[in-house]
DNA sequence: CAATGTAGTTGGTGTCACGTACTAAAACAA
DNA sequence: TTGTTTTAGTACGTGACACCAACTACATTG
């Protein structure tokens, strides 16, 4: 929530310390985005398709979107040419999303800049601490996701 | 960025496990903030109006808006009666935005179930790694407000 | 005082999210 | 095979948000 001092010298709480970890995080990626004409819903949209080709319904359950407000958002999309909306082969009723060149060019030029930001973020920690820092967030992230039975390695066509 | 395997067993990169703890962060406090009538953008307005009382003009800043946005934003938040607007005593054309009763409620208790929530989401860790996970964040982040001018716990009037 | 700058609003446009209502195809029944 | 019921997706209306450009009113500067 972002809250102010609390404590002694430039020592934040866990809340504070995660909490404006992630809008910076989120800043930065949104910045890039932005840069490269994307907003953050079709940044994620992009990059959820780097390795899926998902149904409409499929995409509304990864991002955690009402099925009405994915029509709009691939509609969006695909009008500026970087997804393709192809009719299923196995369902008459689904729809298959892929990103097209231009979307996948799209968003490997996002993820390029945003890593390297990252990397300049966390470039002022030394190289152990900074692999302690990614073990530790990798250990939360692990166990949050078995804890509500979310395969975080799984690749959902 | 939300990326895939790369790695071996359970260890995600730097840009993938800070990405993903930001996104599963912001989600938690989005969802909080929803279950309380609020958006992401009106909880971040009242976060900020706890200890400041700005015009309108340094609100655009701290929430890296265009003041036009602020307008709406404030006037939303205001006829929810979250929000006053006092006319500045100093200068005929400001205008000095601070919380109301119901609104300092409303972030308070969005903010003691969003604590919660992160502390539950790093209980997995033992306390000792708790700890330097905060302090590892906590440097990373210092290291960045200053590095970009910013006093990080200034409470700017 | 006149010229310029600054604070804030207004109006227009576009994105995004939701709920509801709808069509069409599947899946399930009898 | 016929219904009947789910399921996938869209269409439509509404509201929040964000931007830009233009505008008003007050401040500051010369």
């Amino acid at each position: 929530m972002a809250r102010k001092p609390a404590v002694v010298a430039s020592e934040l709480s866990m809340v504070d310390a995660l909490a404006q970890l992630s809008f910076l995080i989120q800043g930065t990626l949104e910045r890039r985005a932005s840069e490269h004409g994307l907003s953050m819903i079709q940044t994620r949209l992009l990059g959820v398709l780097r390795d899926r080709n998902p149904t409409m319904n499929e995409l509304a359950r990864l991002l955690d979107l009402d099925k009405s407000s994915i029509t709009g958002l691939v509609a969006r999309a695909e009008r500026r040419g970087l997804v393709r909306r192809v009719p299923s082969r196995t369902d008459g009723r689904a729809v298959q999303v892929s990103l097209t060149d231009a979307g996948r060019a799209h968003v490997a030029d996002v993820a390029t800049s945003f890593e390297a930001d990252v990397a300049a973020i966390v470039a002022t920690l030394p190289s152990v601490e900074r692999k302690a820092l990614s073990a530790l967030v990798s250990r939360v992230l692990v166990a949050h996701a078995t804890a509500h039975g979310i395969d975080l390695f799984a690749t959902t066509s």
